[in-house]
DNA sequence: GACAATTAATTTACACCGTTTATTTTAAAG
DNA sequence: CTTTAAAATAAACGGTGTAAATTAATTGTC
């Protein structure tokens, strides 16, 4: 009472195959224009047979953006890794570098992730969620490192809105105990600055006479770093 | 020899009728499922029908963009017209809170603007370039003004690099002269900050327990200003 | 070894999409 | 009227995701 066997012949491992095929295509023409049947015609297969390994195009796009947020967390990890435990405006710039380095070197694994390139398609948060905060942790720990080394600069006097304060407050509970509140929000507003440049680079959408984005954006993360961690 | 009248018993403008329906399939079901067979029904209209006025899907989207973009426009120059001209902390305030309003009223707007949400579209710079630009240009004037009356802080005190210096300069000739380049630059960052945080927002993006992004966003513009403009 | 059970894969079909072509309708101009 | 030109339709093509029915292949059991 076996099955029938996949096609080991041709792809030892269709799920992977799949997926590979579809990163492909997505790497070629863009999220958009990710089609089941243009997967099945480069692997000699037929479209329903995916449906033995996805139970739908949605399934398959959210295995996808599940591995490209490993992929981005991964990255970030990376980007501090193999620095000095200490220097932590170092850190600080070398994770914003890195945000863009991954997005530029991915934009559609970029715009899979962070837009909304799939019509009709929208993430189980559920699912994506916990992958997606991979990438936020490591800037809170980078954060919080320098905090409790006393090197992170006080952003703004005034007191936050009760209503800031307690959002902030049930996103540290459950996900970041014990980390400042003031971190978990430089962390947001952080996430956004660097979101929001990269996706402007990424879509096309800054004026063209700006044809290197990137020199604009590591300004903007000096002026951070130094901000949050120079004297 | 003049040619068949439009369906005027029913639709007296039938352009401007299909951009509607356009509109309000886009804000119900989201800009992805935009279909032009889907308007002709609703419009009780064969889809070719539609080829009369506009020659493709995408010109139909380049035109939603387009008036989109005027909307945004629209609603950055607004926010500042009331204020005194002299009150430069508030007119930037203004600006950047009226910059996620607008994105909040009209989410399906906003992405189909600044996300990419068609598949298989790319936005023509050469027309929505222009509109584009109005909204910023806003921004820089806002900018522009509190500089003028000596009331803009300086944000960072090292000098640019050279390839900013020399893009900024190229922005500044073709569409904004006369303007410090400083200024264009804090104009940029600041549109990718305000840009990152309502877009994460709006897609949907931030944390679970981030339950009300606008007091969040609320803090940051305030954060923002006061770096500027604050005493 | 034959049989039944199980599952991968295909075939077929449906409903949707954007778009093209050819055709019809219509109103106005000559 | 008749001609003419434009608006709308009808029909068709190739594309999509997906559901249902069918085929095929393998393996545990007898």
């Amino acid at each position: 009472m076996s099955p029938r066997p996949r096609l080991e012949d041709q792809h030892p491992d269709l799920e992977s195959a799949i997926k590979e095929k579809a990163w492909q295509q997505i790497a070629e023409k863009g999220a958009a224009s990710l089609s089941l049947r243009g997967i099945a015609r480069a692997l000699n297969i037929t479209a329903p047979a995916i449906y033995n390994y996805f139970p739908n195009r949605d399934a398959l796009v959210t295995a996808l953006i599940v591995d490209a947020f490993q992929s981005f967390g991964d990255a970030q990890i990376d980007a501090v890794a193999a620095l000095p435990e200490d220097d932590h405006a170092r850190r600080l710039r070398n994770l914003g570098l890195a945000y863009r380095q991954w997005a530029v070197d991915h934009p559609q694994r970029y715009q899979l992730i962070f837009g909304t390139p799939i019509p009709g398609y929208d993430a189980p948060v559920e699912i994506t969620g916990p992958v997606a905060a991979r990438g936020l942790t490591a800037l809170v720990e980078v954060l919080d490192a320098a905090h409790r080394a006393d090197q992170l600069n006080p952003t703004y006097e005034a007191a936050m809105s009760p209503e800031v304060e307690s959002m902030l407050r049930a996103w540290e509970c459950s996900r970041a105990p014990g980390i400042d509140l003031d971190i978990l929000f430089t962390a947001l507003v952080i996430w956004g600055r660097v979101h929001g440049l990269v996706s402007l680079e990424i879509g096309n959408q800054l004026p063209p006479a700006i044809t290197d984005a990137g020199a604009i954006y590591r300004r903007d993360v000096d002026i951070l770093v130094s901000q949050l961690i120079g004297e």
